[in-house]
DNA sequence: TTACATATGTAAGTAGTTTACCTATGGTGG
DNA sequence: CCACCATAGGTAAACTACTTACATATGTAA
């Protein structure tokens, strides 16, 4: 899982989203440090989709606009802890270390 | 920056290693999570070589067998701490959260 | 009327993997 | 003796996820 895929989730945990708000959400969650492109969130939202990470919950028109709402699975928030785990220990293996 | 490339310095880091001994130096940095195959390693050397994150220090023939070893440079020391510090921090943003 | 925020998407290209393949030596088990 | 594994180094093709660029449309503020 790379950080965009990491981020878009996690900005799921919180609560559902449409997609949109996933990327302003996802630049809060890291410190404005991943702009996630609509070419990035759609195409890993329907992958995500397609893994059952992800699920949309509902459709609705706002203002003559769609919005589409997605939320995570539980799988999904597995996938996501346990890639949080990953990572934490990652870091963890280097940052305690002494260098040579 | 992946995992793979990430292990790879971090194994790096603690000494100037051969590309055989970076294998196994990752898997027991990673826990044996990470198991490198020699393309995703050569291929990986080869990359950091052009970025100035790695260098060869030196060839040598042992028992009739090639090692050519390579070394961390300063920037690819930079490069490691900024992943490791920005895999914690990712990390802990869901972690700390609670969940919906 | 221009520009930006909101909102959703597709297509083509790129990067870094993975998978599969290849060579070669030395030691161990059957 | 032969198979297999550890050691040691490498290439080529395929795959995945991402980036970049393009396309469409409405609402609001300057």
């Amino acid at each position: 899982m790379r950080e965009p895929t990491y981020f878009i989730l996690a900005a799921l945990r919180e609560e559902p989203r449409h997609g949109y708000a996933i990327i302003k959400r996802v630049a809060e969650l890291s410190g404005e440090r991943v702009a996630l492109a609509t070419g990035t969130l759609y195409q890993a939202l329907d992958r995500l989709g397609r893994e059952g990470l992800v699920e949309v919950v509902r459709d609705e028109v706002v203002n003559g606009r769609a919005r589409r709402h997605y939320a995570l699975t539980p799988d999904g928030e597995d996938a996501l802890l346990a890639e949080a785990a990953r990572m934490a220990e990652a870091a963890r293996v280097v940052l305690r270390a002494r260098p040579a």
